[in-house]
DNA sequence: ATCCTAACGCAACATTCGTCGCATTAGGGA
DNA sequence: TCCCTAATGCGACGAATGTTGCGTTAGGAT
């Protein structure tokens, strides 16, 4: 016996399916956001048939976790700017990025997070791994003294970022880039009272 | 002529059926979530015919929509404690106990904001009126000398809430009453540095 | 008390959504 | 090259969702 997986076969046609029916889901979702997003349109406009959509992502939010995960950049890591108020204001302004970009796949995959819980799950893994590397610039800190040692690097990113996908995704009001630069100073400089 | 609206009848059956439906839709809502609410479930608990509550109603996003107008406290404000610190405490905890509460109401109709526009944009028109009220008590602070005269309120409180909303409702973690306090906390003080 | 009509109930219809059984195609190993 | 079968295509089906036309009921004004 071989001892690999015999029940896969990633091979040329159902790559090439795969890669047509994302392309198709980025497109419908740049041309009619997130509500027009029908797996019908995504197969049609893929020439993929509905049932094999159906079979193999379900549901419309599977194709968003799915266009997701093929998107994640596994490299990706926080810029080191030298300090602390350098490093959130980094932070910030790729999330501001992210979420004004347009289309925004980051606003379309929030959206789907609350229809089904494989999204949600999905999305909740992503953020985690991106919160923990984030992480990261809060460790540099305390090794330069900048702040002290037992500060909880998830609270004062979520100073940080938390305002700006308040605003930016739920309050739906804009926001301009200097503002999230000044919410990342507040959050580099909350430590001052303690 | 009478002037009046002839385009309308509010009278005694269209209140009641009005009164039915909405009390239907809390009542499916804390048994099965957003997930669960249907039209056709409400409907069947109401009493009320489905073709009726399509009528009125359109949509689940609707449902909520009209829900959520009529349960807005419209003599609703922030509470006063004092102290800037501690008015931003007491916002917190309405807050979080919101976005805590099984079910939570407010979580429901947020996930109905990112299906139909109305429901966004009836969501955005609430909080735009809450944080509007809110922003009393930083104008409290400013006769009180606590902070400088030009501070801007909206996004002092989007520093003390922002990461509320972001940890329970898009991040969809827990996060303890103290540290919603902390969060509050780190607002107040975020003017230390000006 | 009587009338008008907005609002509601009812049933049939149309559409969309998701599933199932079976035939066909095309990787990939022997 | 040949064979096996995973993956896809295809059409039909059932269920859920939303719509329409029409008859009926009940506010509310006269």
């Amino acid at each position: 016996m071989t001892g690999t997986d015999r029940a896969s076969r990633p091979g040329g046609r159902t790559a090439r399916v795969r890669a047509d029916v994302l392309a198709a889901v980025e497109a419908e979702l740049a041309e009619h956001g997130y509500d027009g997003l029908t797996i019908d349109a995504v197969a049609a406009r893929s020439g993929v048939h509905r049932t094999t959509v159906y079979r193999r992502w379900k549901t419309v939010a599977g194709l968003l976790v799915d266009l997701l995960q093929a998107g994640a950049d596994d490299a990706w890591e926080p810029a080191d700017t030298g300090s602390l108020e350098g490093d959130l204001i980094a932070v910030n302004r790729e999330v501001h990025a992210a979420l004004t970009a347009r289309p925004s796949v980051t606003q379309a995959v929030i959206a789907a997070s609350f229809r089904t819980p494989e999204a949600a799950e999905a999305l909740t893994q992503f953020w985690v791994d991106r919160y923990e590397r984030t992480a990261v610039v809060v460790r540099r800190a305390v090794e330069r003294g900048e702040i002290p040692a037992g500060t909880d690097a998830h609270q004062l990113l979520l100073t940080a970022t938390g305002p700006l996908y308040h605003q930016l995704v739920l309050l739906r009001r804009p926001m301009s880039r200097s503002i999230a630069d000044q919410h990342a100073r507040v959050a580099a400089k909350s430590l001052c009272g303690a």
